[in-house]
DNA sequence: CCCACGCCATCACAATTTCCGAAGACGCGA
DNA sequence: TCGCGTCTTCGGAAATTGTGATGGCGTGGG
């Protein structure tokens, strides 16, 4: 039994004439006398007394036909629910932050996340450009933002600004700077986050440049606790421009440092992903870029 | 959309394999992946996430699941209703009777019907063998009983038995019959029935054998009521033997009458229909006898 | 590090089902 | 008695569905 038998059942219940009933449903009179044969056979009772006016329903037909219209109706259920269902997002979606909300313009993705897709679940979870690409990679997150430059084949990457980096400094040290020579700050202590993080490229190679070595090292593995850190007096340390302004217990040296690029990352496979396509426009309406053309696009 | 769509949807999300799904619903795994493909285009929607370890609901398919299950269940609860509902009359039949309940049986026939088809309206519908037979072959009636030859090739006839016709007399006439001459009573006057009853006919015959003519008739078109007319001293008239027996107001004339046959009348054309069956089968249990044989049984 | 395994998607072709138009059977009404 | 409208049946065509083989892809063991 499949349910064009039943939409026939209904139909010539309702037309009370195969030939009626067979015109509402667009095909030919003897097909609709098949459905109803077929039905009857399986079902292993008579829905219709044949008469020469057409066909009027038995008690037992009379019986059946509420039930067969609530199975029509529970499978039109079923496509009408998929229709509601088809552009609307539900489940969850998993971001990884690499720095604090206010610069990563988390409000407003938030916002526009949840104007257009009110039953998406957003996850915006803490980590840092270290942690989140490997998340991305084995789909613990589904996107990320990340801070410079990303060589991962598998990953598609979408440019947000430019993150221009300054040397911060405790205030306390401040009797203690007194150049600003690479090689003579390399002899303070020194904060950084972690290796796989862009700020610690970065001084790897101001140091670099300069052939010299931080005296002491420690590492915060969050950016926040780096900052904090450096407040705090444990050392100097690479952090984003305008992080210390107005602030009491820091400030930033005047070090000229290559900026890094602030980006969003995710895995290129997935890029046709509803999902994904759906964080992207908000994204890239929240920075006022142009949303990555899509390969292929589906009829909907 | 079709069941099978909704049946291989269910399958897959419970076995969480197409191969699986396949061996369970017998078929190949490329069909079960095309039913799956073509239900997620109909309906709009991704309703599996592909992975090398098989097929999981996605977030939408979680959602319309238990929709398809419900859809399922409604489809099979009209094929199990039916399945109850196969060997079981419904409806009712209407049962015309030309006589007293009595000597019909019906109580018994009532009975029999009551037990095996609960669900089945039994009408019984007082007449008499002249308005029954137009009344079934019109389809007012489903089977009746008549007495009398029946010469109708449309209509099957069931023998039930004899029915032994007296004259039956008012016990108020009882000085004015002196004698048992057929002549000699028509003299008096008559009540019968309507022409087309047997029992007219079975007059007709008598005064016709004896070349006379009752000299005043009236007529009650019931059979009661001629047997009440005959109580009430009216005249005489013919009735089944017996009626009178233990009668105060009446009794029997012994004048030799010939019998009629009491029968069991339905449209032959509905002889394999499985309401005049239940009849016949209850009837026939009654009354003793082999059930016709049917022309053609179908599988159930 | 590579290969073998299990999974699903795709393809061309076969089997089945469904559909169609024509013809037949039947009862009704003129 | 004939015409009309109904449903059923029939053969062949069309569409759908199913099959087995093949390929891509990711995973896990050697």
């Amino acid at each position: 039994m499949e349910l064009y038998h039943l939409r026939t059942f209904v139909a010539v219940a309702e037309e009370k004439h195969l030939t009626r009933a067979a015109e509402r449903l667009f095909t030919s009179q003897p097909a609709i006398s098949a459905h109803i044969k077929a039905l009857e056979e399986t079902l292993g009772v008579t829905l219709f007394d044949r008469t020469p006016k057409g066909m009027r329903l038995t008690p037992v037909g009379e019986e059946l036909l509420p039930r067969a219209r609530q199975a029509l109706a529970a499978a039109s259920a079923v496509m009408q629910h998929a229709k509601g269902l088809q552009d609307e997002l539900i489940g969850s979606v998993r971001i990884g932050l690499n720095t604090d909300a206010r610069f990563l313009r988390l409000t407003a993705l938030q916002a526009g996340l949840a104007e257009h897709y009110p039953r998406l679940e957003v996850a915006m979870l803490t980590g840092s450009t270290g942690t989140n690409l490997p998340a991305v990679r084995v789909g613990k997150l589904d996107a990320a933002f990340v801070t410079g430059e990303i060589d991962d084949p598998s990953m598609s990457v979408c440019f947000l600004c430019d993150e221009p980096l300054v040397i911060g400094a405790p205030a306390s040290l401040r009797d203690q700077i007194t150049s600003t020579e690479v090689a003579d700050l390399a002899r303070l202590p020194w904060v950084y986050t972690s290796p796989d993080c862009s700020h610690f490229a970065a001084m790897r190679a101001l140091f670099d440049a300069h052939c010299c070595e931080p005296t002491r090292t420690l590492i915060a593995n969050q950016e926040d606790a780096l900052i904090e850190m450096i407040r705090a007096g444990v050392g100097l340390g690479i952090v984003r421009a305008g992080v210390f302004s107005d602030d009491e217990q820091a400030y930033e040296l005047p070090v000229a440092l290559p900026s890094v690029p602030l980006q969003f990352v995710y895995l290129r496979k997935r890029e046709n992903d509803p999902l994904i396509r759906a964080v992207m426009d908000q994204l890239c309406a929240v920075w006022g870029i142009e949303p990555p053309t899509a390969i292929a696009r589906e009829a909907g």
